[in-house]
RNA sequence: GGAGAGAUGGCAGAGUGGUCGAAUGCGGCAGACUCGAAAUCUGUUGUACGGUUCUCCGUACCGGGGGUUCGAAUCCCUCUCUCUCCGCCA
């Protein structure tokens, strides 16, 4: 949610940095919308005062003895008179929060201007793609010629975009996950979690998934009532705080938290449509900060180096992108995306997407902190992949693939793996 | 799934129609006493929105929503959650 008090103060020049992200703010509906709240909020305030006051007269005069029934005359018809501004109010109030949750985030002034994703900046990069001396295979062919990747199997249980593994290979993905666990948690710092994967509608808001992306997420109905599936552990790890007063003693917070993610992934039909990289279910680690304003994007930083520790230690060649205005996410304030090298596709692959969202969630969520002034304010969120670990799982049998089609096991994950060194065929 | 009891400020806990944003205690903060600390005493201490603008003022909020009333923490309806007992279950 962006700050009211930004569009008040300087609504054209807010439309403006926004317009750079695609973004047509409607300016004229904005002060329309203001001007009728606040006419309608001073005569609904002015007429409760009033009835009130009548309200307490009547109640003192009756306390001496006196008769009231002059008092109660010019009292009724108040409270109706009330109720209708009162509803009045409300519908205007709903209206602009409405309008104001549909606008995205403001970008940091830090973000290239752009569109496209072609217009993203590349930060660093870091490993070499190895040389095979031989034609290599995409983790799809690797996967099913070991005999422990089986889409045909998930597909009649579940339908496309799901993935079915075994033995070794379901092994190694527990591995890849328990590894990041555990370098997150006993190495940098963060608290590990374990959380609910149905959230009901607020929490979906508190992060910014709802109102406007209904349609990328699984929805579980129950009775009247709406759960979702989570698209990511954001969702209900950054809503630990909400409502909070988090002491300033307190921050920063660091989480990391392992769950499946559900994304309906609707309008992306013809994408990635043959093997696990796109899928409707897939395991991801998640790192989840909340900080104080001032220290935000120094943890922005931070955070993105810890994710990527994990592609180091997997010794997974990789590039740092810093995502223009057009090609960030709509709560996020400034993103790095880390893609990982996939041979097969010779090209790098989104494998963590690092965001500070600033203030934007907190204000949604009402997560405030206390400032050294000691009044309640938003406090700031970040989080990033840390990382997907299907698509980590992908990059390990592409980037680790031998000739005879074996794969070799990452010596970071093989005491994960009780020492095993090779998956192969039968294993 | 069945039966019962609850939900009040950071915590505990009063308050069954009016001067209640809410007693009291604890905790927090400030001050007094003290060389300092403890104890004691005094004062203070919620959040949101709006107006004004760094000073105050107004409105709302006693689990959520709705109703009765001139007036609701208090009465009625409803939902959610918590606790106890029984059943079931991983």
């Amino acid at each position: 949610m962006i700050d009211i008090q930004l569009l008040r103060a300087d609504l054209n020049g807010i439309a403006e940095r926004l317009a750079g992200r695609g973004f047509s703010l409607d300016a004229q509906a904005f002060l329309a919308l203001e001007a009728k709240r606040k006419a309608v909020q001073a005569e609904t305030e002015e007429l409760q005062a009033r009835r009130n006051a009548q309200a307490k007269k009547i109640g003192q005069a009756k306390g001496r003895g006196e008769d009231v029934s002059g008092l109660m005359a010019e009292a009724s018809g108040m409270g109706d008179h009330v109720g209708a501004l009162q509803a009045q109010l409300e519908e205007i109030q709903r209206a602009q929060h409405d309008f104001l949750s549909a606008i995205p985030n403001l970008p940091h002034e830090s973000v290239p201007r752009g569109t496209t994703a072609e217009e993203n900046v590349q930060v660093r990069v870091w490993g070499a793609p190895r040389e095979f001396g031989f034609p290599v295979k995409d983790h799809v062919d690797l996967g099913e010629g070991l005999g422990q990747l089986d889409f045909s199997a998930a597909t009649r249980i579940a339908g496309s975009r799901f993935t079915l593994m075994k033995g070794d290979l379901a092994r190694l993905h527990r591995a890849v996950a328990q590894f990041m666990l555990d370098v997150h948690g006993r190495e940098h710092g963060y608290t590990e979690i374990y959380a609910p994967y149905l959230v009901n509608a607020q929490s979906m808001f508190g992060t910014g998934q709802l109102p406007k992306f209904e349609q990328d997420l699984f929805m579980v109905p129950r009775g009247d009532e709406k759960w979702y599936l989570i698209p990511t552990a954001e969702v209900p790890v950054t809503n630990m705080v909400a409502g909070e007063i988090l002491q300033q003693g307190s921050l920063p917070l660091r989480f990391v938290c392992h769950t499946p993610c559900f994304r309906s992934e609707a309008g992306s039909y013809g994408r990635d449509t043959r093997g696990m990289i796109r899928q409707h279910q897939f395991d991801k680690v998640e790192l989840v900060q909340v900080v104080e304003p001032a220290l935000s994007h120094a943890a922005l930083e931070e955070l993105t180096g810890h994710a990527e520790t994990i592609l180091k230690r997997l010794e997974l060649p990789y590039r740092v992108m810093l995502l223009c205005v057009g090609d960030m996410g709509f709560a996020s304030a400034k993103t790095y995306d880390i893609e990982v090298w996939l041979p097969a596709q010779n090209a790098y692959r989104e494998i963590s997407s690092c965001s500070n969202f600033e203030a934007f969630q907190a204000r949604r969520m009402q997560a405030r902190f206390r400032n050294d002034k000691g009044r309640p304010e938003p406090v700031h969120t970040l989080n990033g992949s840390g990382l997907a670990v299907g698509r980590t799982l992908v990059a390990i049998l592409e980037n680790y693939q031998n000739a005879d089609g074996s794969v070799s096991v990452p010596v970071a994950l093989r005491p994960y793996m009780g020492g095993q060194e090779r998956l192969t065929r039968g294993g």
